[in-house]
DNA sequence: CCTTGACCTGGAGCGCACTCCAGGTCCCAT
DNA sequence: ATGGGACCTGGAGTGCGCTCCAGGTCAAGG
């Protein structure tokens, strides 16, 4: 459990376990996605907790085409405190909207896709059908 | 229904009806998606009905996101002919695996993002509940 | 004849999100 | 003390998918 509540955090444990490179790292620090992180005496980074926490939401958002932009004024509001919520929530609620008409568009282009895998499907039946057939007359 | 058979379409027509600007169709065309395609003899395009049809599909995969470069290899399959089909098949079965998994993803993310929405306004109600305590206190 | 509008060409430019690099520091183990 | 590994910096480079542009042609209408 005490493994758990570990203070800080080294680049490449944070690499590691949310699967981006120390340079996309560093670059959304650069992009202020992140804060201005803490630093070990050798000048190395160390993340704390709560940045741990943003950067699970930050993941989360940019897996679903979040831009770094907005993602940059999200992570402002949440520095600015706990009264800009209602922000935050708009900018969820929205991102959200987005996210479910395009999981809509993709459903609806999966079934074309599969509607078209079909197609040749039933092409090749058919070919094969007819190899049969005249296998069936010359024999 | 007559109108519906016609033999060519112009670069406007058909930008408009696959919500194209002229530049991503020749785009397009440069990149090998599409046949080299009719002219006019004034030099303007032509496109016939099967340069329509595989548009369609094109779209239907671009807005999947599949890369150019793989739409470049499916044009090529269907410009070399029917005996192509079962690599066609192939690219696409594959394609639609990345696109289930892709939804998976994004559907999975939706409920994180949906539980993180709940959680803001959790908050908001809570802070609203102690605002109207206080009111009642000094009330 | 002149304008307008649709389209043509080759090639440059852009925005995004990384990704890579050279040259350096720090610390630990052999 | 030497080597290796993790990390540092600023800045340049990359890949993708368009997007824009200058300068032109062509056909129809007034």
């Amino acid at each position: 459990m005490l493994e758990h509540m570990r203070d800080y955090y080294t680049p490449g444990e944070i690499a590691e376990r949310f699967d981006l490179t120390l340079d996309t790292l560093r670059y959304y620090e650069k992009a202020g996605l992140l804060r201005r992180v803490d630093r070990a005496p050798s000048g190395h980074r160390r993340y704390r907790t709560d940045d741990v926490e943003l950067l699970h939401l930050i993941r989360c958002l940019r897996d679903t085409d979040m831009p770094i932009a907005r993602l940059r004024e999200f992570a402002e509001l949440v520095r600015d405190g706990d009264h800009t919520i209602p922000e935050r929530l708009e900018v969820l609620q929205e991102h959200k909207n987005r996210l479910d008409d395009r999981i809509a568009e993709l459903v609806d282009r999966q079934g074309a896709i599969e509607h078209k895998i079909d197609y040749y499907l039933g092409v090749l039946a058919e070919r094969a059908a007819e190899t049969a057939h005249t296998l069936k007359d010359v024999n």
